[in-house]
DNA sequence: AAGACAATAGTTATCGATAACATAAGGGAT
DNA sequence: ATCCCTTATGTTATCGATAACTATTGTCTT
């Protein structure tokens, strides 16, 4: 690992007999040279095997850096792998490279995440909700980068919001269960510190329900990760507790097939016994015998309308400040 | 976004009245200052909200660079999910900051996404898969940075490996079904582009159980990404070529429970009909109904494993060139 | 008391690219 | 012919941190 082992400007300059900042021009596309000029850089530039070094390029001047930083709550959620695709692909679409974060729902570990990408001088960050901590807030507005706030919206987004309302989504399946005639609802979640975007769900599931006169009879929150074994076991529980409940509303998708392969394993019918709904839109709810009632959540064109968003901030074009991707209840055969 | 919105070394060495040298000894943790002078120094640095320039950093000094990128066929599969957990946590937690980068089973993608990841000068790189371009291999070299290939194993590292054979994992599979007293096998895949590494599995699988007398019957290989639907097709598709196949080894596990699927819809019983078997332990493939017969990948450790041995030969600490991560065929009741 | 040495500090040069400014040559217009 | 552009190119300074060197203390040894 020594140093000067790749060919840089200098050595591209001596080659060809011009100076650096005639090869730094050519190579960066700009004006003011001659095609013969031009013909030989980029034959030297070649014949080196000449690596531009983006530290240099981002330390000098600035408003060169093509690092965007982005962190999500967990990165083998399925559904966060699916906006980190969107967001990626995008990004290097453009010409941008991404570092990434998972902060477990801690916004003080996203915090500290934050404080080692901003020693980066990134060109942007993409955060994950909108519950961050003062100092992250502060250090975002001092650092005076373009911020998309993703997967939760806001009305009054740091700079720019890009995503859907949580509760709306618990209001709107709510609203559809009160349709379908369940009127004893329980809910089941693993709400790991403190997740509050499945909280926010959480909140307008219960609002819509009071509103309709059928307020939730119970809810099991585990201190768990929101996977197939907590929604099994949250399901035992709550029924344990609640035996006559008629639907069952759960954190997320994996969790609802948890909760189904409890009922499967324990002779309940579904959704005669009783509704199962998810959330989230995971592939394997719709082939599943009987397709999970769930919300499903454009998580690829959510990462990419973040990466464009963000990209046409930087470049100065006009953005909206809030951009809604809006979710799907899709009514299956559970609930 | 001003040039000049932060505090650098030069404000603190002014507001401390000591050069900038000492300041950065002090913040460095080097030796050569007084209890007196770290305690003003740190005080100021405090003060005016110092945060380091990682780019000068890595720029001036060539060995500072705290960058690691990792790339993955897909972001969205949830084994990388989990890969790129246990990398991220491990490298965060040492300091060391996570680039990423993915390349849908396409090595002239990898190549394209190293050669922006170089010019960024990082610390090391850790890759999937031990088949890359000549130019990739030839970049490596130059680079001269820590190499991980993760995912499966080859014998002659670009420089480490952490692991385990897919090939490996396909016979131990068609060894265990010959047990079961298997015979007439299929193989459902979606080997979208190049995926070398599923088709290891496949040829492990088909030459045990060729081994053993009774080669593989057929074999549906779709284009496409290999998820539930792949699975519930492909099999569709094999069993009306070869309706008297006795059980079918699928890509992944996300594709047998696709299988699966299809088998409930259409009266099967499995495993007495039709036994099905996947690879990779996905969490929902033991909470069904029946538990998946399938093998078992260590991701986490994987990628915790990687980070750690890049960053002890970063620091000159001996490590392994190759670190195998068994896998663990685990029998459920579905072959 | 002189020399050796450690502890604490400062000075200078450097990494690679680029912004800003300077220069030189040529081409029209008047 | 002079002036004023434009085009092509070179020069200098700069970004922030740090390696490598130098300088100044003060302490300990013999």
């Amino acid at each position: 690992m020594d140093r000067k082992t790749k060919a840089n400007l200098t050595d591209i300059a001596r080659a060809t007999g011009v100076s650096k900042m005639t090869v730094s021009r050519v190579l960066r596309g700009a004006s003011g040279f001659s095609d013969e000029t031009k013909a030989k850089v980029l034959r030297e530039a070649e014949r080196l095997d000449y690596v531009p070094n983006r530290l240099a390029q981002a330390f000098g001047s600035d408003t060169a850096s093509t690092l965007v930083g982005i962190c999500v709550p967990r990165l083998t959620s399925g559904l966060f792998g699916h906006v980190l695709e969107g967001v990626d692909r995008a990004l290097s679409r453009l010409g941008y490279q991404t570092m990434i974060g998972s902060h477990n729902h801690s916004i003080v570990e996203e915090e500290a995440w934050l404080r080692q990408l901003v020693a980066w001088r990134p060109a942007g960050v993409i955060l994950s909700g909108r519950v961050h901590t003062a100092a992250t807030v502060d250090l975002l507005r001092r650092a005076g980068m373009p911020v998309v706030e993703i997967w939760d919206l806001t009305t009054s987004p740091i700079d720019m919001a890009v995503g859907f309302s949580h509760f709306d989504c618990g209001v709107e399946m709510g609203q559809f269960l009160i349709r379908r005639g369940r009127r004893r609802a329980g809910f089941v979640g693993a709400l790991s510190r403190s997740d509050v975007m499945g909280t926010a769900r959480l909140d307008g599931f219960s609002a819509a329900m009071a509103r309709a006169g059928h307020p939730l009879v119970d809810r099991e929150v585990l201190l768990d990760s929101p996977g197939f074994y907590a929604g099994y076991y949250g399901l035992e529980t709550l029924l344990a507790r609640q035996a006559n409940l008629d639907v069952v509303y759960f954190h997320n998708d994996e969790m609802a097939i948890g909760g189904l392969a409890y009922a499967a394993a324990h002779g309940l019918s579904v959704p005669g016994d009783l509704g199962i709904v998810g959330w989230g839109g995971m592939e394997a709810a719709s082939v599943l015998p009987r397709r999970l009632t769930t919300t499903v959540v454009p998580t690829t064109a959510i990462g990419k309308a973040a990466a464009e968003g963000l990209v046409a901030r930087l470049k100065g074009e006009h953005c909206e400040d809030i951009v809604v991707i809006p979710t799907r209840l899709v009514p299956g055969e559970t609930g």
